[in-house]
DNA sequence: TCTGGGGTCCTAGGACCC
DNA sequence: TCTGGGGTCCTAGGACCC
């Protein structure tokens, strides 16, 4: 069969990313257990190679593993996203260079078309990893297939499996089966807790169970065509394909936890506040405007014995806009719909809505249209001068209030993008 | 004491219409 | 006694991803 014209992906995914990051920076941190905080210190969102052998996994509230930190002295750090979001850049404008068709997948992985060169695989994933790790410090493993599931499986072997040195090939390979066997059905791609608890009862615990099960029951039982396309990209025929363009977001949401709970109007208002500057920066960051706005509320559910409230509440708002102000006031009212007096709230923020192009207010009167350069041209100053000298340079009035910070005491400086922070050879 | 944040897609089911 | 059937649109919620 003449396969020339099929395609062939390739996943690059760096290993342990954000404890990664931390190492390229701090080398004291090599070849220890390292875990990384989630917002708040409250879980543990990644682990070094160490950490993960040692039982830890992601997800874990770290005061339940206290006593294995302190026993295994275990390196625990508040997640730096500014540190890993630049880091990610350099990875990717890396991995970039080596196919003229990328999809930047998530902040530690890209998909890469490689049908169409003229390369040996294995010797070409090989140079991609030597390459991102001369040019950035970050280790990253390379897995190829015929299909994008396929490669998550190929780069998952790869990490595990050391004789492998990072990069594994299944392209064609006669013994695609074999390595299907050995892989749980829940780690497939697209199969989460649920699905693989209603599989394991149907008796499909392996991928390779799960490429021979039938069709129907897939539509069925798997969420309809989203299953059905997992089971036949494990077959080797191509349902997804890559996304290189990233279409504008048709939601955005910005909302945190508190280090602290919070009770009256006044702070929570505060932090609604500071979440709808940076939702509306991310808003006209993609040049877009927004038609309406969603705010919630809600108390710490896993205080059994506290009182709970949670609530939301949308707002149709007369006309898309992306200006901060104006934005701000109209979630304000929204938490004054839906704010009770007498609960400790831990959380709240806001979702931005029924997103479109700035272009679909052009046709506006003239006086109209005034008025929106003007609130535009005072946004993109704000903009700028947030980019060019840090967050929180440009607020719009609102001061930041201790009471409703996260907590982050375990944070490393921010080597790559604040001068008050780089590092001193 | 201490439990993240930000997204997408899909389906089921209700409302409504003829 | 028995109370149609099919289409469309919308929303809420479930499931998934990192």
């Amino acid at each position: 069969m003449d396969s020339s014209n099929k395609k062939i992906f390739a996943l690059v995914d760096c290993n342990n990313f954000y404890a990664s990051c931390e190492r390229v920076f701090s080398p004291s941190l090599l070849n220890k257990p390292v875990v990384i905080l989630s917002n708040n210190d409250g879980c543990v969102v990644a682990l070094s190679g160490e950490a993960k052998a040692l039982g830890m996994h992601v997800g874990t509230p770290i005061f339940q593993v206290k006593q294995l930190v302190e026993e295994h002295g275990v390196e625990v750090l508040s997640s730096n996203y500014t540190l890993y979001g630049d880091m990610s850049r350099r990875v990717m404008e890396v991995i970039g260079r080596f196919s003229p068709e990328v999809e930047y997948y998530s902040i530690d992985e890209a998909f890469l078309r490689l049908d169409g060169l003229n390369i040996e695989r294995t010797g070409y994933g090989r140079e991609i990893r030597r390459t991102v790790k001369k040019w950035t410090g970050i280790p990253v493993s390379v897995g190829i297939a015929r299909t994008m599931t396929l490669a998550k499986i190929a780069n998952r072997l790869a990490k595990k499996t050391a004789r492998y040195e990072g990069v594994l090939d299944l392209t064609d390979s006669p013994d695609v089966d074999s390595f299907l066997e050995n892989v749980p059905a829940g780690d497939v791609w697209g199969i989460g807790l649920r699905n693989s608890e209603k599989l394991e009862l149907a008796g499909i615990s392996t991928a390779l169970q799960l490429k021979r099960a039938n069709d129907e029951w897939v539509r069925k039982n798997l969420g309809g065509v989203a299953g059905l396309r997992t089971v036949w990209e494990l077959r080797g025929s191509s349902c997804i394909s890559l996304e290189t363009a990233r279409p504008d977001k048709k939601q955005i949401i910005t909302s945190r936890s508190f280090g602290t709970p919070v009770g009256d109007f006044g702070a929570l208002a505060e932090a609604l506040s500071d979440y709808t500057g940076r939702c509306a920066e991310k808003l006209r960051r993609q040049k877009s405007l927004a038609s309406s706005i969603q705010v919630f509320i809600n108390t710490n559910h896993f205080k059994e014995n506290e009182p709970q409230y949670s609530n939301s509440v949308t707002i149709a708002l007369p006309e898309p806009t992306a200006y901060t102000p104006l934005l701000r006031d109209y979630a304000i009212a929204g938490l004054k719909k839906i704010f009770k007096e007498g609960y400790r709230y831990k959380k709240t923020g806001l979702m931005l809505c029924q997103i479109v192009p700035e272009s679909s207010l052009d046709g506006l009167l003239f006086a109209d249209r005034a008025r929106l350069e003007k609130e535009k041209s005072l946004m993109s100053a704000m903009d700028s001068l947030n980019m060019k000298y840090g967050k929180n340079t440009v607020r719009g009035g609102m001061g930041r209030c201790s009471r409703w910070a996260m907590r982050r005491n375990f944070l490393s400086r921010r080597f790559t993008t604040d001068w008050n922070e780089l590092l001193w050879v």
